[in-house]
DNA sequence: CAATATCGTAAGCGTACGCTTACACGTTAG
DNA sequence: CTAACGTGTAAGCGTACGCTTACGATATTG
């Protein structure tokens, strides 16, 4: 098994769910607070949600009239194993280039 | 300063690129060679050369005739950067979260 | 029960963007 | 010098998608 965080890197992709995602990061936030936050209406901010929530980047939890949305580790673990093996074959490949100048000399 | 890999987020945002870089990983590739793979055109796969090189994580040389990619640790670093940022701040709310439960009981 | 608040979703629109075809440029080979 | 190969780029097209407005659903309040 490879391993891929599609969902997540499609999410953290758009600049808008980036914010919203920053956002949330420093602290869990009502959907029309995080509207606030932001240079789009609510509804869009509700979009956004839905699609960082597929990722496993927020989840959502209602309390009374609001749902409150706080970021979620699931889709940054995702994220991180994707980037950590994108890391290592990278070292990889660079040693390889290494080793490949020094034979010639 | 808060450092973004706005360019990187917004390169492995598409699955093309993904597909791309991901066979990168595996060896450096001219441009031809790389189309293979994909089931994309030629230009199509230069186009997003493009946007990977400016994201800072593929690099191109100049051999002859062809034109070699491969992966460049630069704009993963980059990347990482903020991933760990996200990291740290969800295990924050979330051990803030967890305090806040043991609170009420 | 009516009224208000908060939110999700449907419908529609506009634009960014990923793709292809055609062409231009540089390099190598004959 | 011509021909052929490999590539970048311009032009154009079609569609995915991010946004707004309008509406429906649910939950609180008086």
């Amino acid at each position: 098994m490879v391993a891929y965080a599609t969902a997540g890197w499609t999410a953290l992709g758009d600049p808008t769910r980036r914010a919203i995602f920053e956002q949330l990061l420093e602290g869990p936030l009502a959907v029309g607070e995080l509207a606030e936050y932001l240079p789009v209406s609510r509804p869009a901010v509700s979009q956004h949600l839905k699609v960082l929530k597929a990722a496993g980047l927020v989840i959502d939890r209602q309390a009374g009239k609001h749902r409150i949305y706080r970021v979620e580790p699931d889709g940054l673990v995702a994220l991180r194993a994707d980037l950590d093996r994108f890391w290592n074959k990278t070292l990889a490949a660079y040693k390889a280039v290494v080793e490949e100048d020094t034979k010639e000399s």
